[in-house]
DNA sequence: CATTAAAGATGACGAACATAATCTAAACGT
DNA sequence: ACGTTTAGATTATGTTCGTCATCTTTAATG
């Protein structure tokens, strides 16, 4: 060993956290191993030491930034998570950003492994948003996870969309702008 | 030539046709030249003879794909596009449905043209939108866009949200469900 | 303190990749 | 009819990829 055992699992969680970042900035296909481990500071030859594939990386990296996003946004009212949401700021910083905006439809092509990271994920996301929910009887329960279901999809799709314009566009910015708005009306 | 010119431009069609839906099947990492040619029934050899390299080629076949889209939903009135577009036959077969929802995130990460191409393409998807539009004024056509533009945001995030759970998963369809409605019942 | 076990570095493997050069035969301009 | 042009096949190039074998070093173990 050249490290210790308490140093080699931050080494871990290191690597792990690195590639959340580098996933979420450029895609599952668009980082290499030796990319991510030479990003958090090591060679590709430990990966293997840590990891049984990559694929196992993906997944774990996922859970990670899921459960991050979703403790992040516990407890905020709607409101407040729609605007740090649909914001310059987060559209233009995937790499520290909502994993579900940025790897949505990279999961959709990944094993069942990630995939069902990610439904674990959703859930967790609306289970954070739905901690200001007071007692509630059953139908108005249902009504109320609806709702955040409904409004989770509405703010991915209006980052995903924003994101795919070209970097000076007027249209990126009018479609956050115009989402952000119609969202909180509709939701106050 | 072995083959007619119209020939030969037929089959450079063809190929944009193939890699289009290879493309929103599997991303545009996803997919190599190989690949394509190969099911689009030719060897890889002559791929530079129709396309300069592979990010010409991404950004016709995104041209292409998104015209088509266009063309299909123009006139439509919304409550149909709707229910056609968040729907499991949608989600199902990314290879011969919305670009948009395909390849969005990708996008993002693509050459500045493809990414110029992404947004004339949602600009020729509002339009087509917007054909049910009677003559307005100044006003009511903004608000009509704004809500145009929320809407598909809207649709694009049920479907890239709900394609990223597992094949078996019930909140994949909860979640089409769900928005389905919501942006029915909103938009009646 | 001697032995063991494992983290990480180095290097190598085969496969897949984008791209380019060469070859072929058939369609074209003349 | 003949020489030029070129679509497409074949083969080659250099790179990058995921994964593995090997070696070194040193913490952990007894």
């Amino acid at each position: 060993m050249k490290v210790t055992k308490k140093q080699a699992l931050e080494n871990r969680a290191h690597i792990v956290e690195t590639a959340a970042v580098l996933f979420r900035e450029r895609g599952y296909d668009g980082v290499g191993v030796a990319d991510i481990m030479a990003a958090a500071g090591f060679t590709h030859g430990g990966f293997y030491k840590h990891f049984r594939s990559k694929a196992d990386l993906m997944a774990e990296a996922a859970a990670s930034s899921l459960a991050q996003s979703a403790t992040q946004s516990a407890g905020a009212d709607v409101a407040g998570f729609v605007k740090e949401y649909i914001s310059r700021k987060h559209r233009d910083a995937p790499g520290h950003g909502c994993t579900l905006a940025a790897l949505c439809s990279d999961a959709a092509r990944q094993p069942e492994s990630v995939k069902t990271t990610f439904a674990d994920g959703i859930e967790s996301q609306l289970a954070a948003l739905a901690l200001e929910d007071g007692p509630l009887n059953k139908t108005a329960k249902r009504e109320a996870r609806a709702k955040r279901i409904d409004t989770l999809a509405h703010v991915i799709g209006a980052i995903v969309l924003s994101r795919a314009c070209p970097d000076d566009s007027t249209l990126a910015d009018e479609i956050l702008e115009v989402c952000r708005t119609r969202i909180l009306s509709q939701n106050a």
